[in-house]
DNA sequence: ATATAAATGCAAATAATTTGCATTCGTATT
DNA sequence: AATACGAATGCAAATTATTTGCATTTATAT
């Protein structure tokens, strides 16, 4: 995607437009798997010189704006996806962590049932479905 | 639950019963939510001196046992889950973190579907499902 | 009774993330 | 175009959750 189509997501949401707010929100963009920060950091441009604290700040100021999605796939770090229109879950290997999308979902439906049910809820707002197994790789 | 029954668990599970660990699993098999680190230490009784190290150790043996179910419910802290019988999923409260549960669960059949339709999965093994939303407390 | 492997505690190391503060930069407004 | 203000950034240090190393104790099979 280009830097400029980046810069009009920032305005947009009305995040200030910077030139490493729009890489890190790029570098979003632009991947099909959700990255943690460590993730983020060695796919970042070599000459970016961006410092960790700026890749969390960011991405705070991204979760904020709901345009990025936090997950906590993996014990212990988080991980961050762009949040494009098509929504859609993840199949993930519970040997190599790859990732794989899928859009089957039946949360709408368990979510009415479910607030129906519940004793102490008044609304749900959203929900986190994983699916976890083994690709390919791992199985052998 | 009884002390008793604490320690057949842990044998049946060809665990070592000590006293401590029986303490510690004794607070998950009597909590009715996923409980962090912080959490069981709160709980256990004040004169039992254990150490964090010794949870985190029994938290990785009872995962490991298959006898406890780790969450990351909450970013940056592991939660933990004695499996009873009846498995369920959680409806949290996105506000103070209120945990309900629920049992509806369609993933048995999302599973078969999609690993149909994946290009690189060879098996779907387990899965999250959790949903979020405001209590009747926190939604006023 | 005892040997062996596992459990425990303490201290220190890691790893992810956050905070404080000084400096720089983007943007709305003259 | 100049400028003022708040937001963005970097560096260092602090926090928080979790793990590791090593010496000591303990559970359990023999």
């Amino acid at each position: 995607m280009k830097t400029i189509q980046i810069e009009t997501i920032l305005r947009d949401n009305k995040l200030k437009v910077t030139p490493k707010r729009t890489l890190i929100l790029g570098t979003l963009v632009s991947s099909k798997l959700p990255l943690s920060v460590a993730d983020i950091l060695v796919r970042l441009p070599q000459n970016a010189d961006i410092d960790t604290v700026t890749v969390y700040r960011n991405l705070e100021a991204f979760v904020s704006a709901d345009i990025v999605k936090e997950y906590a796939i993996k014990k212990g770090m988080t991980h961050y996806e762009y949040k494009s229109g098509h929504s859609h879950h993840h199949l993930v290997c519970t040997n190599c962590n790859r990732i794989e999308d899928f859009t089957i979902c039946a949360a709408q439906d368990i979510s009415k049932k479910v607030l129906n049910q519940s004793k102490c809820f008044t609304s749900i707002t959203s929900h986190n479905f994983e699916l976890f197994g083994l690709c390919k790789i791992c199985s052998k």
